[in-house]
DNA sequence: ATGGCCATCGCGGATGGA
């Protein structure tokens, strides 16, 4: 099973690419960031006719998120729940898994009562635009809510993704001009310390649970030839709960979209599960 | 370097992104 996540900065200009993309990555599941599209023009049909169902969070101009899946999203939740925002950034959904599927044995064995399905929650992080404006400080507050959410979500759906663009880096490696970018938006203590606070409630970095070539980047500004030379930043992540760990079988980026005619500036994060069917009722063959 | 690029709204140029 694949799963993956993809900031596309307006599905009303990156349609065709998503679908060529999918066409060419049957992933099960797809989280979209930026749709910048209001509900009413979200292309169900599309996504239909390429054999998915969608579920969708959008508003006018900005922000707008999505989940594109094989499965059926069940219990579908839209932001963060008590955390009053006028902006469309988070959807959650649960989607049914076989028996034996990408779970640890020890929780399924041991705690029968807890729910076995997959839980996704698929983000758009705010940018924050600079360290103490009115924005950065609905960032931090942002990801105060998001955290004391993921937390209560976690006991209750031991198997949690939480996968998007967090406009987060980790750490210098994560960035192609650590100096230059000190302190500067993304690459701040404060951020950075809400990423690490975000992992300590028991999820992991999928990218840095196997190796990855260096200087990997799911982000290259559109300006400065920074593409070509790779003058990136690695912001879209995938975080999956303890309870994942031992089924994902690894994570990377693709940035063959990167170089498409009028590509989104971001590129899709990849993760891989084994012995996982999402969706599939029926036994192959 | 007071920047470069791109999408939106809407028809010029501001705003936001990262």
């Amino acid at each position: 099973m694949k799963l993956a996540t993809w900031n596309i900065n307006s599905l009303t200009v990156r349609l065709p690419q998503v679908l060529d993309w999918l066409a060419a990555n049957p992933v099960e599941l797809l989280a979209l960031q930026e749709l910048k599209m209001t509900d009413d023009k979200f292309p169900h049909a599309a996504f239909a006719a390429a054999g998915y169902q969608s579920v969708c969070f959008g508003q006018k101009t900005y922000n707008g998120v999505a989940l594109i899946s094989k499965a059926p999203a069940q219990d579908v939740v839209r932001n963060i729940p008590g955390f009053d925002d006028d902006l469309a950034r988070v959807i959650s959904a649960s989607y049914q898994m076989p028996d034996g599927s990408a779970t640890d044995s020890s929780i399924n064995s041991a705690s029968s009562n807890l729910d076995k399905r997959l839980r996704v929650i698929g983000a758009y992080f705010p940018n924050g635009q600079e360290p103490g404006s009115d924005k950065f400080e609905y960032k931090l507050a942002w990801l105060d809510a998001l955290r004391a959410w993921v937390r209560s979500e976690l006991v209750q759906h031991p198997h949690l993704v939480l996968m998007g663009d967090y406009n987060i880096t980790f750490d210098d490696a994560d960035t192609w001009d650590p100096e230059g970018m000190r302190d500067q938006i993304h690459c701040t203590d404060e951020e950075r310390y809400q990423l690490q606070a975000l992992v300590a409630l028991g999820l992991a970095d999928a990218h840095r649970l196997f190796a990855q070539p260096p200087k990997s980047y799911s982000w290259w500004d559109y300006r400065d030839l920074a593409f070509r030379r790779n003058h990136g930043m690695r912001i879209d992540h995938i975080l999956i709960s303890n309870a994942l760990k031992s089924a994902a079988t690894a994570c990377w980026i693709d940035k063959t979209p990167r170089k498409n005619e009028r590509p989104s500036d971001h590129t899709p994060v990849l993760i891989e599960f084994a012995n996982c069917n999402l969706g599939r009722t029926h036994a192959p063959g």
